[in-house]
RNA sequence: GCAUGCGUAGCUCAGCUGGAUAGAGCAUCGGUCUUCGAAACCGAAUGUCGUUGGUUCGAAUCCAACCGCGUGCGCCA
């Protein structure tokens, strides 16, 4: 079995260094005009202090505060105090220096020594007639070298759980970030699908007499706990099982005994020295129980609206054969060594040791995952490799990344190393702020979750639908339960990946599926309205030149231009920082802009015919934006809710 | 014990590499639908940023100690 994903921990932000996002973020700043802004400020606070360019960064950062402008500076307090001068006076010469013209209508120096910067309009306007391309200003990666995406990681006859879906969306949203930006991307499903607990379940079966071809998920993950009961009561079975060199279950379980056992156990034993030397039945039967997993798993991919197919699924068993090797090979080089009979690799900064061989020449999980490792980077050849896991394994991945990184195997073949990097998230708690336990309680299942969601999505949209003025009255049964599920789907995903992935969090199921504030649902509703106010406008705009002027005039306007403006950026924030998070908050972002443009700004009412299609434009760009965005959290963008 | 992470409004959380008056959502109270979609918008109220000390022109943010909670720690996965 792979990582049991459930309860876990906080964890530390993760802030990475990404080669292609940097490249990517200079190609585009002809579109961007802060990067503008920041060149000019540079080159004049270079000129003025002396100081070579990269020490001459001029700090750009949004205002705080709408009054002070649209952007502020604040190199100036920390500059003159490195210099020995007067903070405003710097400030002041520096202003004095810069190239402004055509970017900034005004700049001045405030309080201590800040510099308050007004955007011109027309650059504005400029800046947003580029980024109106169907890139959005995202210019693709150079590197050749692949992404692998380690998620989901489920376990051959469990069912999914509340966890699972946080290894799976997690994994999902930072994969389609990477493809955005351009790179190749594989997305492994690390399956539990070898070892005892595989191989009881299957024994159990085979007891039993179960039909395997007419197997359900839940008839299987009866039979796994069952199984597991039946080997927790049992020692000697257990010794015995060790004794086959294969990863089974701890010591500490196996207190009481119980003969019943004891021969199930043997049975276990006996099926998996069968199923490990290559029977072609007990292999079938293997088969069918993966089968019978994964179309579950599938499915709740496809609902999820998350990329994960069969040619995702890479299991341990895939493996198996390269366990001998990989300790031979850590022992070889000497950083494996043994101890007390097993084997393990210790660490110059830590006491605690990685066990990759047991006493009884058993493997561990810990040795697959080295093997693993290695095949990402040089088989899959990646330059980074995330693993979307549990917090709780930090100190696991932790030492299997030292370990990869001492003997070398993070090289590719031209000496780049690779990245390997864990995101660590948090837990799903119950109500009581204790995990979640899944194992032997009969908690929500993911499966549960979902149906709930889509159901109260659709009960909302078809009791709106009845208002004769709804935009949805009239649509079909059909249509309606299609909107539905994507309302509550997003509901559900937002609601996970809204906040930072490394918090555990209360599972709330109200609030996960509630429809009001900043969630999903919000998104999709702005998006909606767009889609309405174009769609109203088509017979117009059939007149009207394919690209019209853009006006950026109206506060309002200013406002949702310049957050536009700023998806490039966030996009490659949220690949360096794996942090779906910040693009949630982006997008409610988007929509609080265009809500209030929208309110401030008649569109379809606007007499004057190139304002209203500026205006059309910025409603255009808006959906685009706001649609490409939900697009990377794999949520759809219904054009009527 | 060692390691690691977290403590921000009644609740759930932001706070982007230290910056101007700490922000959202929910809940509460009050406004806005014959007017581009009210799943929306506007306004009101709400805080010893766990505590103490330190660094700094400037700290929720960095450092130290302490308090509280969580998680992990050699033959499970």
């Amino acid at each position: 079995m792979p990582r049991p994903i459930s309860p876990g921990i906080h964890a530390s932000p993760i802030l990475l260094y990404m080669p292609a996002a940097v490249s990517a973020a200079e190609s585009a700043a002809s579109v961007d005009p802060t990067a503008a802004l920041e060149r000019a400020l540079r080159a004049a606070i270079a000129a003025v202090t002396g100081l070579p360019a990269e020490e001459s960064d001029p700090h750009i950062r949004p205002s705080g505060n709408p009054q002070f402008g649209d952007f502020q500076a604040n190199f100036a307090m920390a500059l003159a105090k490195k210099i020995g001068a007067n903070p405003r006076q710097l400030a002041t010469d520096v202003l004095a220096r810069a190239q402004l013209t055509g970017i900034a209508d005004k700049a001045e120096v405030a309080g201590p020594g800040f510099v308050n910067i007004h955007l011109a309009g027309g650059a504005l306007a400029s800046a947003l007639d580029a980024f109106d391309s169907p890139a959005l200003g995202i210019v693709p990666a150079t590197a050749t070298y692949a992404v692998t995406v380690d998620l989901c990681g489920v376990n051959v006859a469990k069912q999914m759980h509340v966890g699972h879906l946080r290894a799976t969306i997690i994994g999902d949203t930072i994969a389609r970030v990477h493809e955005r930006l351009g790179r190749k991307v594989w997305r492994e499903n690390h399956l539990g699908d070898w070892g005892l607990p595989i191989a009881m379940t299957l024994a159990a079966l085979r007891r039993a007499g179960t039909n395997l071809d007419s197997l359900t998920l839940e008839d299987l993950n009866r039979a796994y706990r069952a199984a597991q009961l039946e080997g927790r009561d049992d020692a000697a079975g257990m010794i015995a099982a060790h004794a086959t060199r294969v990863g089974p279950h701890r010591i500490a379980e196996l207190e009481a005994q119980n003969t019943g056992a004891a021969l199930a156990q043997e049975d276990a034993r006996a099926t998996l020295v069968r199923l490990q030397s290559g029977d072609a039945q007990l292999v079938a039967e293997w088969q069918k129980i993966i089968h019978c997993t994964m179309q579950e798993v599938f499915e709740t991919a496809a609902v999820l609206g998350v990329q994960l197919t069969d040619e995702h699924s890479r299991g341990e068993s895939f493996f198996r054969d390269r366990l001998g090797p990989t300790v031979e090979a850590f022992a070889k080089s000497g950083l494996g060594v043994e101890d007390d009979g097993a084997i393990v690799v210790r660490y110059p900064d830590r006491d605690r040791p990685m066990l990759i061989r047991k006493r009884d020449g058993g493997f561990l999980y810990a040795t697959t995952d080295l093997a693993a490792c290695k095949f990402r980077v040089q088989d899959l050849k990646s330059d980074r490799v995330v693993y979307v896991v549990d917090a709780r394994q930090r100190d696991h991945f932790k030492d299997v990344f030292d370990a990869v990184r001492m003997i070398g195997w993070n090289k590719l073949a031209d000496g780049t190393e690779a990245e390997l990097v864990h995101v660590p998230f948090g837990s799903v708690l119950g109500a009581d702020k204790k995990p979640l336990k899944t194992r032997s309680g009969e908690n929500f299942t993911l499966k549960a979750l979902l149906d709930e969601a889509i159901e109260r999505g659709t009960r909302e949209v078809r009791a709106r639908s009845t208002d004769p003025n709804a935009p949805t009255a009239g649509m079909s049964d059909a249509d309606l339960a299609a909107i539905g599920s994507a309302v509550g789907i997003a509901a559900v995903k937002y609601a996970d990946l809204g906040s930072d992935v490394t918090r555990d969090y209360v599972f709330d199921l109200d609030r996960m599926v509630s429809f009001e504030g900043d969630t999903g649902p919000y998104l999709q509703y702005a998006h909606a309205r767009m889609a309405s106010i174009l769609g109203k406008a088509l017979d117009a705009a059939a007149h009207a030149p394919p690209r019209p002027a853009i006006s950026v005039a109206e506060p309002a306007e200013r406002q949702l231009a310049l957050t536009l403006l700023r998806y490039p950026q966030i996009v490659r924030e949220v690949a360096q920082h794996l942090d779906p998070s910040r693009l949630c908050a982006y997008l409610h972002g988007l929509a609080t802009s265009y809500n209030g443009f929208y309110q401030q700004c008649p569109v379809l009412k606007c007499e004057d015919p190139a304002l209203r299609a500026s205006r059309l434009r910025l409603c255009a760009i808006s959906k685009h934006v706001m649609k490409d965005g939900l697009g990377l959290l794999g949520i759809t963008a219904p054009e009527r809710m």
